[in-house]
DNA sequence: CGGTTTTGACCGGCGC
DNA sequence: GCGCCGGTCAAAACCG
């Protein structure tokens, strides 16, 4: 696959740079682990000692298998190039001392000495090497225990509410049997927002609607008692929102979904009210969004959601539900999914080249509180994370184009999520621009991709679902496997070349996110 | 008449 | 403790 090298490139800077610590350190110190995921430690030694070599010119990169074998030899050429020399001069030191034997002498002192300090510095490199796979293995263990504890610290408080929410019906959706524990417990987080929402944010509130809902009776109340469990437990919850910045007359977007409006304030800073609206295509439906122009451009609408669906959706909704919902997921389980994400969206063999873990995570929780690429902006302050997709620049050649969310945003009154269900058989993906125009360091660059990212994830139908899949794998452990559409929205369609082209749209435009995740983090 | 919108009131969290 | 603020409720008004 071509993106292989130009993310090894990338992380080969990173890489050499960890090398020179690690060389400064005189050898595997473990100040650098933090920082590195455990294929780095290979390949990116070996690669080092290749690039010193002049050019790199014979070493291998196979991903797989492949690189430590590779990185076996790499060591040991090195180590043995550093003996052969060390011998050579003990050699030549003792062919200045030993002067008076005879050349044959010489020669088989010579022999039986290089002999001898070669099997020891094989020894050596082989107890290196074991040493080295320990500390990996180490490593590995370590941040993989890491990744589950922050996992069941999110879900582990609202284990009560998972069970019920996984039998409700339609909440398959964001807890999905196949579903990551990340996105489950996203989900999981959803059912406690639900809880903290419509089971009230506070006992009072627990009391009267719990005692209204009660008197109704209705279905509803098997949801809503799943969701005092889930108000129960109260998980030290981190409500994920996804924001939507937007250009529109509309006063609302029109997203495949049926919204009530239950409420409008003033919001400080802003003299255009604030508009709350609930899901109503079911009962119980604990989604909300918030609509409200910007202050600074009256022409921006900006709208964020909250929540999972726990019904069926229309195919448009659907779509933007998941696209949420992945992003809400991202942006919430951090770390694994900035790692792994890698390895499993370009092509899962490659965590090798997975970006550095803690993308999300600084020292400072803060410190990533508006962390900006390509026209997305994560926003971990709190007390809700939120990812905002900022729509609004995109350029007139795009807006004609049914590629582009911002475009049809401004096309049309009744604005419409530019997502598959509202363009049914239409899933040709924009192309990205080329890599070199992405990486540029310019405005351009982030309105490139932000219209690619936006493309990529807008004009195609499989792509919210891959994602999730993808996701959904990554954090299950497991390989990115089976990750056609499940929701029979007829997602699975699609020509070859097309998908494929969408992939690459999609690949590139994930690579440049984490890529410029992992430059604004340094 | 049922569903939606409007709007004042209420609540909890948070900072001072 | 108090006030501010965001978010929500629910009665009344409105609408098709």
């Amino acid at each position: 696959m071509d993106l292989m090298p130009k993310i090894q490139h990338h992380k080969q800077e990173e890489a050499e740079e960890e090398t020179m610590i690690l060389s400064k350190q005189g050898g595997f110190g473990h100040g650098s682990q933090h920082r590195s995921e455990i294929d780095f430690f290979s390949t990116g030694g070996a690669r080092r000692r290749d690039g010193g070599g002049g050019g790199g010119g014979g070493g291998s990169r196979e991903p797989g298998g492949a690189p430590s074998r590779d990185d076996n030899s790499m060591v040991n050429t090195a180590l043995d190039l550093l003996m052969t020399s060390a011998a050579a001069t003990t050699v030549n030191g003792g062919e200045g001392v030993v002067a008076g034997g005879t050349a044959g002498e010489h020669s088989e002192m010579d022999v039986a000495t290089v002999e001898g300090e070669l099997r020891q510095a094989s020894e050596e490199n082989r107890r290196l090497r074991r040493m080295l796979e320990d500390l990996t293995r180490s490593y590995s263990t370590l941040y993989h225990q890491l990744i589950q504890a922050q996992q069941h610290q999110a879900s582990n408080a609202s284990t009560n509410s998972t069970l019920p929410a996984a039998v409700m019906p339609g909440v398959h959706q964001f807890t999905d049997p196949r579903m990551s524990p990340a996105m489950r417990a996203t989900a999981a987080l959803d059912g406690d927002s639900r809880a903290s929402s419509d089971g009230g944010s506070g006992e009072a509130n627990d009391k009267r609607r719990s005692g209204q809902q009660d008197g109704t009776g209705t279905p509803e109340r098997v949801e809503n008692a799943a969701e005092g469990a889930a108000a129960a437990a109260e998980a030290p919850c981190r409500r994920a929102r996804v924001s939507v910045r937007a250009r529109s007359e509309a006063p609302m977007i029109s997203d495949g979904c049926q919204w009530r409006k239950y409420g409008q304030k003033m919001a400080k800073g802003n003299p255009c009210p604030r508009a709350y609206y609930r899901c109503t295509m079911a009962a119980g439906c604990p989604v909300r969004k918030q609509v409200q122009r910007c202050a600074e451009d009256k022409a921006v609408l900006i709208t964020t959601y909250e929540g999972a669906h726990n019904h069926q959706l229309p195919p448009a909704a659907a779509a933007m539900a998941k696209t949420t919902s992945a992003a809400a997921a991202m942006l919430l389980s951090g770390p694994a999914v900035s790692r792994d994400a890698a390895g499993a969206l370009f092509g899962g063999h490659h965590h090798s080249l997975a970006p550095p873990p803690s993308l999300f995570h600084g020292h400072n929780p803060y410190a990533a509180s508006a962390m900006t690429m390509g026209g997305a902006t994560l926003s971990a302050s709190a007390p809700f994370p939120t990812i905002t997709l900022d729509l609004t620049h995109s350029p007139p050649a795009m807006s004609s184009s049914s590629s582009s969310m911002a475009g049809l945003l401004q096309q049309q009154r009744a604005v419409p999520f530019p997502m598959y269900g509202g363009f049914p058989g239409h899933s040709r993906p924009m192309l990205p621009p080329p890599l070199s125009a992405m990486i540029g360091g310019t405005d351009g660059r982030s309105r490139s991709a932000l219209e690619t990212m936006t493309a990529a994830i807008t004009s195609d139908p499989n792509f919210t679902t891959v994602l999730a899949t993808a996701l959904s794998s990554i954090m299950a452990g497991g390989g990115a496997e089976g990750a056609s559409s499940r929701d029979g929205n007829g997602e699975g369609g699609g020509e070859p070349t097309a998908a494929a082209a969408a992939a690459g749209a999609r690949d590139t435009a994930l690579r440049t996110l984490l890529q410029r995740l992992n430059e604004s983090r340094h």
